[in-house]
DNA sequence: CGGGCTAGTGTACAACTGACACTAATCCTG
DNA sequence: CAGGATTAGTGTCAGTTGTACACTAGCCCG
């Protein structure tokens, strides 16, 4: 046992991509460091795995305490462990990505939770240590998931709109899809609650509001959910007024 | 800095899930142990990652060390870190796992290699540590790769048949499949490069040979590439010889 | 009450999927 | 050397799914 000594002197972290979903835009909570290194950075929230602690828990732990949530979306991704990639040591993290409903976030009394803010995710950059590519891996894993788990569920309030879930889509996609082809989709999977309730307050035709049905969301995990489709090709602004007319629905 | 030294206490080990594929069956070579802990116990090959060394290059050394074999597909997969999961103390690993071709493993003179042996996936139980759950964790993985990427180029030899690859899906997959549309999907993928070579010495109506066309690999990989294939519902030994008849292929 | 805005809706065509059975070619055996 | 054993190899049709595409409906606001 003595002769292997000599690897027990690494610690490690876990890193926590906790990623919301907030006016079209997809968020990620990132924490403003107040020591060194990187201080001043932006950096992802996380902390060194107590002795005592399995790898899940401390991820847990992290996303409580800046949180206050529990009982959410919570995935191990990957682990990042270059040499050099923490200046206090060899210090390996173990990166997680959770999805919460940035309506349910309330700010923690936390000293850590006092610095937090939501980011957009296509706007972050510049993070401290090798948080950059951490959340990188993380976006393509959620880009991976939305494709064969229903996450809507996870990242929107309670009730929302077609539209709405759609945006979310495109996203997480980074494209635009037909909204069209997008609604058939989505209800054919029996998936969604009409709630026989509109929009209250907007300065358009409301919207139905709908939920998500929690039984049928478990019977897709299980019979295995798939969802692809393709991004839109319609021409943005309609350059030409003169194209062939669509026959009028008359259903 | 002296606040974390607590932390600098653990130590972190790669193992290795190493796929190989062999007669019609799905294979991984597992290390008979030859100290304690779980002496005599089969185990993935693994070891402790070096002080001076990232991850990847920690598996890699390591499956070079048992097979001899270097640019193979090797991923990392998941990181296990159960408090309890080493008798030794706090030591959290990095699963990874390959694909190699059999054909091409030599036994190397390491003392490692000499206890190493091919055992089949679906028979191997009762390994050490917590070595059951990470092969578990890399075959699932492998599962979804075949789905993704076009597999069997990584593990099958450089000329085969196009029913051996059918049985490496098989087996990967572990369903059956149709004989016909695997053909048809895979024929038009345009992925393999017809030999005009045919198999010799074997009692049966000789099969022809392919291979992989490695152009047109990385182009799927970028373009995506996407293998669905239901389960053929075929019935097995056809029990009833009074079917309807299908017509008899006139082309 | 008209303009601005977003919601909401159907169809036709193309592409893909999946079910399904026999003939062809080789070796082996008696 | 004929017949049996064994695996290779092949096409079609029907049903389902994917995709492109444009207008009317309903609300608020000025």
């Amino acid at each position: 046992m003595n002769e292997f000594n000599e690897y027990f002197k690494s610690a490690f972290t876990v890193d926590n991509v906790i990623f919301g979903f907030d006016e079209g835009d997809l968020k990620v909570l990132l924490i403003k460091r107040g020591e060194e290194p990187y201080q001043g950075k932006w950096a992802l929230p996380g902390y060194f795995v107590y002795p005592n602690e399995d790898l899940d828990m401390a991820a847990k732990r992290v996303l409580e305490q800046l949180t206050g949530l529990r009982n959410v979306f919570l995935e191990q991704v990957k682990t990042f462990g270059a040499v050099n990639r923490h200046p206090f040591g060899r210090v390996i993290t173990v990166a997680y990505f959770s999805l919460i409903k940035i309506s349910y976030y309330t700010i923690q009394p936390s000293s850590i939770a006092r610095k937090a803010q939501w980011h957009s995710v296509s706007k972050v950059k510049d993070l401290a240590f090798d948080h950059d590519e951490i959340l990188r891996a993380c976006f393509h894993r959620l880009k991976w998931l939305v494709r064969t788990r229903p996450v809507g569920f996870e990242l929107l309030p309670p009730k929302f709109t077609l539209t709405e879930l759609q945006h979310l889509y495109e996203a997480i996609l980074e494209t635009k899809l037909d909204k069209r082809n997008f609604r058939k989709k989505i209800l054919s999977m029996d998936l969604l609650v009409d709630l026989d309730e509109t929009q209250e307050g907007v300065a358009h035709r409301p919207a139905r509001l709908y939920q998500f049905d929690r039984k049928r969301y478990e019977e897709l995990l299980l019979d295995g959910f798939s969802f692809e489709l393709k991004e839109s090709r319609r021409k943005e602004p309609p350059q030409s007024k003169r194209g062939k007319r669509e026959i009028a629905s008359s259903n």
